[in-house]
DNA sequence: TGAACCTTTGGTAGCGGTTCCAGCACCTGA
DNA sequence: TCAGGTGCTGGAACCGCTACCAAAGGTTCA
């Protein structure tokens, strides 16, 4: 592989002027640039990102982390994260973290030299980790985490929760259930939550009682979705609605009701929330968050971040609406 | 930052010595290691990945090219990719291309220092490509795509082709017809026509008619894939079953065929291939096709490929397999 | 006692770019 | 004719690390 010095060599001139060349400076003679062109062309010669990140102090790279890469969701958001950086000279370096130990340890590598930002989906750093990375210079954005000290994008989670139930009530429902799931990351404040309140919250709204009996978390998966849904059927007063707190636990809530022979809609309204790709196949009722849009946005902000040196914290928050399909429907009595 | 010279200094020891603690070198007394270590904890200093790496000749960061991830497919394999790299000290660097020309813009800068390695997915580079690199001396490695002098991994697409049919033959279908997707890629033996393949050498082993009329193609989507069932099903003698080439035109031609009132699967039997996500939750019949392993095998081979400086080409065929649900069943005659 | 060796160390030359400074040729105006 | 620009160029310093070489100090053995 040829190096500037062996253009610079056979172009007869200095290396100097081989760089003014490749980085478009106008102080060089039109015949100069020619000769020098002529012979990047002739060696098929291409400058080494490395030795330029070196010198620049820049690696014109963005890093994206990301919890394990099974939610289809997260998937969803990089997808918007690659759509907009593809545009742009950065490249995108991915970083997964599926323990709390992996997760610091990246969030500490991530902060020397590795990329010029940090895009953070639905992970949040600690204090101690965001001030690392403020006195290395590298702006951080977050997706889907919260952070007091840093710009971040997130979904109305609450609003979203209200939204959907609020959607149940006005079909007629009066005996409403919740399927969240725990909150695992210690520095979010869990969009299961989130959406748990703004559950609560209609549900007063409407003048409804906030029964405890009603509410249920579990960890996604089949068994659990199945054993959650016994519980609340098989109650003396059963619910005649329920609000999943995301799509992937209200698919399998979905068939466990069928199993039991609950009809959907027909005895069990089901209503859920993210609109993942299979929702819209099985004729899931749910709640749409913009997961790529949020993806893009994300990506807008670094870029951002990255053109002015700082950018002051805060949060956007996108909007949610809903889709209505065919697992909702008015109770029967 | 502190850099290797602050710590060498606070030490009271040479750049070298601090060097040879980075890389756990033994020739340092256990003395001198602990004073460094010491003043490293003391600074929170990390070294540099971009000298390091200029310093090395090494990114330690294996490149992944893939098409647009608009492809549920696609994402599966990143999946499997990621999994496997996430155990070694390689980083993932992201790359997409939607058109021919970025495509070999890609791949030519992609020669140079960029990475490593290099993992391609569902992209087949040219020959010239194929040189650049072997010049560059960076291993390509193949997941679902083919160059003779490269290191692949591929699924059996003629197997799987072969298999779907025979599975409606077996049920008892006489009429059998193809739906498949026009080959994009110029350089690959497009999957859609290796699957076709699959499905005409099971139905002359079955000594069945294969018919012109029965074989269709089309671009992925719905209004496309309600133009095809239309034709198909209009015909005089209309099939009672088809194979489409992936789940995802399967789940439009289920569709389809359900919006002009023919029960699936009472009236036509769909079979499709893949067995992305969603085909578990529409009970779409397919043949299963290993993604999140191709990502993993495809991700052992390049890691094997960087140990050994040369991998010799050789092709790695996964298998496929039958997923029978419930939209195949024998035909209502 | 000193030659020969081993262990540990410091210093420096790359890696391949960018950037800055000095210098050269040419031109302008007094 | 010469001081002072201006336009372009070459070369060296530098980015922060690794790898190598030379050397210092200690040990062994004749």
């Amino acid at each position: 592989m040829s190096t500037i010095v062996d253009v610079a060599a056979r172009a007869g001139v200095g290396v100097g002027t081989v760089s003014r060349v490749l980085n478009e400076s106008p102080l060089v003679s039109d015949k100069t640039r020619e000769r020098v062109l002529a012979v990047i062309e002739e060696l098929d010669y291409r400058p080494s990102h490395m030795a330029r990140n070196l010198s620049l102090g820049r690696t014109l790279t963005v890093g994206v982390i990301v919890p394990f890469l099974t939610q289809a969701a997260v998937m969803d958001r990089i997808r918007g994260i690659v759509a907009t950086l593809r545009t742009t000279p950065y490249d995108i370096v991915l970083f997964t973290v599926e323990t709390p130990a992996q997760r610091s340890e990246q969030f500490r590598n991530l902060a020397r030299n590795r990329v010029d930002g940090l895009l953070s989906v639905s992970l949040s750093p600690d204090d101690q980790e965001v001030e690392r990375f403020r006195r290395a210079g590298i702006p951080v954005v977050l997706i889907n985490g919260r952070h007091d000290s840093l710009p971040r994008v997130v979904t109305d989670d609450t609003a979203g929760g209200a939204l959907a139930t609020r959607h149940l009530i006005k079909l007629g429902h009066q005996r409403i259930a919740f399927i969240g799931e725990p909150t695992l990351d210690p520095y979010g404040v869990g969009w299961s939550e989130c959406r748990q309140i703004g559950y609560r919250n209609a549900l007063e709204d409407a003048g409804l009682e906030i029964r405890a009996e009603y509410q249920l978390l579990g960890q996604p998966g089949r068994a659990v979705a199945h054993r959650l849904t016994r519980e609340l059927l098989r109650l003396p007063e059963p619910p005649t609605a329920v609000f999943v707190a995301s799509d992937k636990q209200a698919l399998a809530v979905m068939e466990a009701a069928q199993d039991m022979g609950f009809d959907v809609p027909g005895r069990l309204s089901v209503i859920g929330f993210d609109d993942i790709d299979i929702a819209k196949y099985v004729g899931l009722t749910t709640v749409h968050q913009p997961l790529f849009e949020s993806g893009c946005r994300g990506a807008e902000l670094i870029l951002e971040a990255l053109q002015v040196e700082t950018l002051e914290p805060f949060e956007e928050v996108l909007p949610v609406d809903l889709v209505q399909r065919k697992s909702t429907a008015p109770p029967t009595s």
